[in-house]
DNA sequence: ATTTAATTTTAGACAAACCTAAATAATTGT
DNA sequence: ACAATTATTTAGGTTTGTCTAAAATTAAAT
């Protein structure tokens, strides 16, 4: 697999990503004016690349029928994204950036083309399986476990996952989870659910906290399927 | 500083660091065919891209006369030279590449755009002074200790010192030293000189070996004694 | 079922970085 | 000094990735 992404340019590596994404979750084909907004670029300009892309049989192509990526484009936007997630991890871990600032600086880190180095970063952050994100990291051969981000408040006791987010970034909001030491990255359970208030109680580092329903409409959990 | 470095290709980028090596310890005007044979590229290549660097004040250039950096662009190739060196500490250091890996990698990770991120490696790294081939670390204004260092074929017999650093940093040259035992940090003395080839016999730790003359113009040593 | 609107593709052009071949300037040898 | 050699620049062309404007196709609305 690797064979194939080393002729690859930075902007084909983009587009392949940019693809990916878009076909993430609905996986129909992918549009022509889906792909040139992700890029900001224009339809015409995608039109000649998803030309170059299917010449190279990265993605299946048919006029007016939209994009979709073959298994040989598949893995390489995954070991693109393997790179981006690892570096993000070493950003975040090793050199002391905020999650908030790391996604840029990634952007470019991972077309840096060395199998060698991404290994040794790789066991150099002890091969974690998600990123400061939340996001699962797949490994060499583009295998990971899927993830799935719900709100606290639509997941049942029991359920464990990685803060990833929330859906109220007012500044009283973020100031109560620092109060709580409530941090992106940080692993939750759910203990309990007070049925009267909708209340929460979750586990933290520190200790349980019961937090409000909503709070708990306001976190986004990123759950790791285990099987 | 930083500004004007923030709209540079990695094209730009290299043939500025090029200008800069060329004219590192001659401080004549660089001749367009010497930039065109360490670009890997043709004369008329360089005149092109000459002329770009020229019109944006990065180069001194008159048709004919040569080329030679700028304040502007010395500053630019220096803060280039500090990404590559820091990279370079950072994956001997962290990653445990050996030393004749790293320069093609860092060769890629010095193009990478953050100053923040060299901000943070450089400190993650205990600020070095020196990269894994002897070579100093400029610092976040271009200003570096020029080394003391002399080439084993330009030193006398008898002469003594610690292995400080290399002239050529081709991974063949850096594999011979290798399979010879020879690594940075080792005390040589220059036991004897043969006129007709130019070869040096100098004691390791390991015994005697004798260097053709091409080794000897490769290595630098920091001189201890000189008789 | 047509007409209208939105999407997608083609045609033609441009900038960046490279090339070859030819012209011009500088250097060298005698 | 002057011819020969070498170095450098110009002229014209290619590839990659982008753009605008116009044509073709598909989807939506009446
Ligand atoms: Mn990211
Ligand atoms: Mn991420
Ligand atoms: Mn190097
Ligand atoms: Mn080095």
């Amino acid at each position: 697999m690797h064979l194939y992404c080393f002729n690859m340019t930075l902007s084909e590596e983009d587009y392949i990503k940019s693809i990916y994404h878009l076909s993430e979750f609905n996986s129909k084909s992918v549009a022509t004016n889906a792909i040139a907004e992700q890029m900001k670029t224009k339809p015409s300009s995608v039109t000649d690349m998803v030309k170059k892309l299917s010449e190279k049989s990265l993605v299946n192509y048919k006029k007016y029928q939209g994009v979709s990526l073959s298994e040989k484009g598949r893995l390489v936007a995954l070991s693109i994204i393997r790179k981006h997630r690892l570096w993000e991890v070493f950003l975040v871990d090793k050199l002391n950036f905020s999650w908030d600032e790391v996604h840029v600086v990634a952007e470019q880190l991972e077309h840096i083309k060395s199998d060698a180095l991404i290994d040794k970063l790789d066991a150099h952050l002890g091969y974690p399986k998600v990123d400061p994100h939340g996001d699962p990291i797949p490994n060499k051969d583009g295998v990971f476990t899927k993830s799935i981000k719900k709100l606290i408040s639509e997941l049942p006791v029991g359920s464990q996952g990685v803060c990833v987010g929330v859906n109220d970034s007012s500044a009283a909001f973020l100031k109560f989870l620092d109060k709580n030491k409530i941090a992106l990255g940080d692993t939750f359970k759910i203990l309990e659910r007070e049925d009267f208030d909708g209340s929460v109680t979750i586990s933290t580092r520190a200790g349980s906290i019961n937090i409000s329903k909503q709070i708990a409409t306001n976190l986004f959990l990123e759950i790791v399927d285990e099987e």
